[in-house]
DNA sequence: CTGAAAGCGCTTACAG
DNA sequence: CTGAAAGCGCTTACAG
């Protein structure tokens, strides 16, 4: 059972394995390059077929320059809104025949570097990243090569990167409504301690919208580490549940910590969502078992994915390297009560 | 800013690439091949590394014969258990140099087969796959050829072939024996319909605890069916809960299952979890907010990850294709209420 | 200690 | 209509 290869197939049938290459890669009938005639074709691929012959991607990725790989840079596949689009993005990369490597960032820039160099040893022909807080080196230095990127979820702002995300600003205004529409005068936020633009703007999506209603009151803002989430998450509900007695909303800035903060209200008071409503950016599993109203962010996943797939094959296929910022709608939903 | 291989280190240097090869890879140093001059080698790896030198895996796994990549075939990356494991693969895999190309089947063997030639056309050393149902021929159409194969989480009986899998049957009837023993009498199970081994041994532990109880009753096991699967579980819920007021317990077999099933009942009667005890296979984050115990099977996720990948790596570095099958303990756990 | 050369499996410009 | 040959970027047996 030895390894076939377009040469076994040209010896067996006697004739070149130019011919042999052109017609299973249906070249055949080529205007430049060499014609085949219909009975050899017919002939060759038959032989392929039962000689069970799987052409090498590392050999035709080597020669013709592009592996047709896509590199994709999450933070962390186990969280279920990556994994989500991890999904959706390989699902839409198989339609252009396309294979995905999923690395891990952990959110560290330092993996974020790491990633991208091994991705690049493996020649992937372009990334698709969900990039970390002081992870723009690591973008740049892949633009300024000209190796096609597209950033998702995330993107630096002062980056001429291509970037699929949402209007981050705008939902979290809306929902912050939201709150104040259902009555709500005092809003706590709980939201990561970070530097990447998307978590400022939903900052800055509840701020003004609270002050335009009057309402804004900076010390109900609560950020929290990512390093030490259960710990810093802890104190923050603490924080807004006891020492703040008149509070009745709070806005979670992601699914994660949505799903550890109601778990640590639950814990401290369970009738703590009768008191406070609740809203959080991303739907978690645990909200249709809440028997309140939890509204809520619902990206659009699935078109997030596939327009980023698509955004990369752009400039993959063609030399237009333009960045091209597309900015998503989100919708506002609420959980099964 | 062209590209910079062995070759443009080797011109600008004016020595040969051999010698760039072998220092770049350690190897200067070797028994049976060349050996290279110690401030030779030191002036090529400062070539390497002022010219942003990165090998092209492409060439090299052309070469040798071996990509370092991994294929995983698993059923639904977006299925929070199956996110976990793929995580836990990839950052073991990163340590032996590996890469990992993740692909769905979403439960489908044509889908199976499929990914596995496309995988073997990317020159995977190695398969790591959660297999479906039916899809055993491709597996042994792998393992025929010496294709280095673990199955994980499941595996065909009947094959010979490596795999890390927990002790389903056990698992179920300790899972079984807890209901029993928290005193249900009348313990439902909800299951899918599958000739996958591990559902069949599920069931067979929670059928052998109850008859060993003289608790057993047939008429309380539902299947559903993974292509139904929402129209499936209402029914069942609907039947087990509805049709027999005696009920007092429901055994969900996944954590996809038990989800669906919690969401059902509870919407048919919110005070369902009063009468009647709940267990599952897998945690799901909705256990922690349910106000009564949920005992559930907890799988060491992140052995099963590692074994799965020492296991294939073995594998891949000796000719030793003996197939083992590692059976990992399973944990029971219980939610904080 | 060092280099020229073959070859992994492909694609394709070039020459018949 | 068809084939011989070069070359993608590596590794390594072989010969000096």
């Amino acid at each position: 059972m030895e390894r076939v290869s377009i040469k076994t197939i040209a010896e067996q049938l006697g004739i070149s394995v130019t011919a042999v290459s052109l017609v299973l890669n249906g070249k055949e009938r080529g205007e430049t390059s060499g014609r085949v005639g219909k009975e050899m074709a017919e002939k060759i691929r038959q032989a392929a077929r039962e000689m069970n012959y799987e052409p090498n991607n590392l050999a035709r990725g080597l020669k013709m320059g592009r592996s047709e790989t896509i590199g994709l840079v999450i933070a962390d596949i186990s969280n279920l809104f990556f994994a989500n689009l991890a999904f959706h993005i390989q699902e839409h990369a198989e339609k252009f025949g396309y294979g995905v490597i999923i690395t891990n960032t952990n959110e560290s820039d330092l993996k974020m570097e790491k990633m991208t160099k091994i991705l690049e040893r493996r020649q992937v022909d372009g990334f698709i990243i969900v990039p970390t807080e002081y992870g723009e080196p690591y973008v740049r230095n892949l633009t300024r090569r000209n190796i096609p990127v597209v950033l998702i979820d995330r993107y630096y702002p002062k980056l001429n990167v291509s970037a699929v995300v949402i209007d981050n600003y705008k939902a979290s205004r809306e929902i912050t409504n939201n709150l104040v529409e259902s009555g709500c005068r005092h809003i706590g936020l709980i939201i990561y301690k970070s530097a990447l633009h998307h978590m400022k703007e939903r900052k800055n999506g509840y701020v003004d919208e609270l002050k335009d209603h009057g309402l804004f009151n900076p010390s109900l803002i609560k950020e929290v580490s990512y390093s030490y989430l259960s710990e810093d998450i802890d104190i923050a509900i603490e924080s807004l549940l006891m020492k703040d007695e008149t509070i009745d909303g709070i806005f979670f800035a992601t699914n994660t910590l949505s799903l550890m903060g109601l778990k640590r209200m639950l814990h401290a008071d369970p009738q703590a969502l009768s008191k406070i409503k609740v809203a959080s950016f991303d739907k978690s599993d645990a909200f249709d078992f809440m028997h309140v109203t939890i509204p809520y962010i619902q990206q659009p996943i699935p078109e997030m994915g596939k327009s980023a797939v698509e955004l990369l094959m752009k400039q993959i296929k063609t030399d237009d390297k333009e960045a091209v910022t597309i900015k998503l709608q989100a919708q506002l939903e609420y959980n099964k009560v």
